[in-house]
DNA sequence: TGCCCTTATTGACGCAGGTCAAGGCCCGCC
DNA sequence: GGCGGGCCTTGACCTGCGTCAATAAGGGCA
């Protein structure tokens, strides 16, 4: 059985084609993506500099580490999954990300994208011309000041990352990101308790730093704990307060 | 023996007193701190925003997690480090900061200090208070650009150390973070190769997820392979090849 | 529908680094 | 300058997770 697919993109689907018309104006994830205190006349502004253009598929990418960093992306359906590729040949995931969120921001620093994005299924995203995107901060200030604390909350985001490798054990990790997909899911008002892993047991595994054979007991022991059901990708979670527990636990 | 103490202040000391009314034109941290673009009128503007205090004493706090988030710090002289505190109680070191460096940016996104931060020896900082720094940015597009570049770059570096702490050894994390200790000395114009660690092993240890004891083994190892002297907090580097080929072995 | 290749599970085993314990050293304070 | 309490080091032991290996279960494609 398989839960119905994300259907995140803001526009109503037109008839089979260029659903990526939408605007940010009807979008049901700008209450994720954009600053509440926005003006319509200002959406509109931002919505004529956001490009949108066709889904990319599975395993494509949005971006390469190094290359020259244009823009910013916000996902409007579908997963992706940053990473980057250390000097030893290691990859490292840095980070998944669901509609409505950005990513894109780690190669502002030095006008070079500091990691790789890559679909983890077929994924639309908006493109955001990050010159453009400075020029308008300049002169709206929710949105100037929006950036700040999206850009904010990724570096407070990728601390609590830290905390998580450098103090916890493996339950403690596995049940500290299904927590987070549970919550993100909510957020997009899906189901927080019964969801489909977009990522495999590697990818999962290389996020938190472990391998792939622990994620997997991990998951056969919070199954056996009655905490989970597991069904392959599918997710089930029977017993938050378990998972919680264990996802703080000394 | 002792090295000498950093001497970072931008401004000549002032006959022992008072030494903090010193201003940006003449800070020779500014390269480090400050947008090269910005014209001596903007650089005075930003000036005058600037808040200049008393020295923090070893062991004080610039600010405290969870506090009402007001402004971010540039170090002027001595290191701080800022850490969290898990839901359990426990601790983790996020980063050390250097004269030049800006720390307080994880507490833009919900207007609240996601950190707290600790003098490791007396310090001296500049406060910047943050919504003059928005007013100021929207008119100056040198600084709007800096800072978000400031705020990608703490992400790319965060996410850095999400890989070292995810994929290495031991050895390998303290090597890693002997180097960059040693490069941001560099940037200062002081020695890169002798150094004197404001660090105790326990917040080494706690910042690369390691315990106090093996910090200290792999200060023995990499001694006894000849690319350091340890002197206690004495650092001498005296093979930074064979240091830079542990920081990324397999 | 069946084939092949990728992904996931499960078991056995070893080791890096955690834990516990004891001793030495440095430094601030009276 | 001597005393006390944190730091730091070193040793012995233990364990969680990595490694290796073998098998099973999907899932895309002809």
């Amino acid at each position: 059985m398989q839960l119905s697919v994300d259907r995140d993109e803001g526009a109503p689907l037109a008839a089979g084609s260029q659903e990526y018309r939408a605007s940010c104006v009807n979008c049901r994830l700008s209450s994720i993506c954009l600053p509440l205190a926005l003006e319509a006349s200002e959406i509109d502004a931002l919505d004529r500099i956001v490009q949108r253009s066709k889904p990319l598929q599975k395993g494509q990418y949005l971006y390469r580490e190094s290359e020259d960093f244009q823009s910013v992306f916000a996902v409007r359906s579908g997963t992706l999954k940053a990473y980057r590729t250390t000097d030893d040949g290691r990859e490292q995931v840095t980070g998944f990300y669901f509609p409505g969120e950005i990513l894109g921001m780690d190669g502002i620093g030095n006008n070079r994208h500091a990691s790789s994005a890559k679909a983890l299924e077929t994924a639309a995203v908006c493109e955001i011309p990050f010159a453009s995107l400075e020029t308008l901060s300049a002169k709206m200030p929710h949105l100037q000041r929006h950036f700040f604390q999206l850009m904010s909350r990724e570096i407070a985001e990728d601390q609590q990352l830290i905390t998580l490798l450098s103090k916890s054990s493996a339950d403690e990790r596995v049940a500290a990101l299904l927590i987070s997909i549970s919550t993100r899911n909510a957020r997009r008002k899906l189901s927080a308790t019964r969801f489909r892993l977009s990522m495999s047991r590697v990818d999962i595994g290389n996020y938190l730093g472990l391998t792939v054979e622990t994620v997997s007991r991990v998951f056969g022991r919070l199954q056996k704990l009655g905490a989970l059901r597991v069904d392959n990708k599918e997710i089930e979670i029977l017993n938050g307060d378990t998972l919680a527990d264990m996802a703080d636990a000394p």
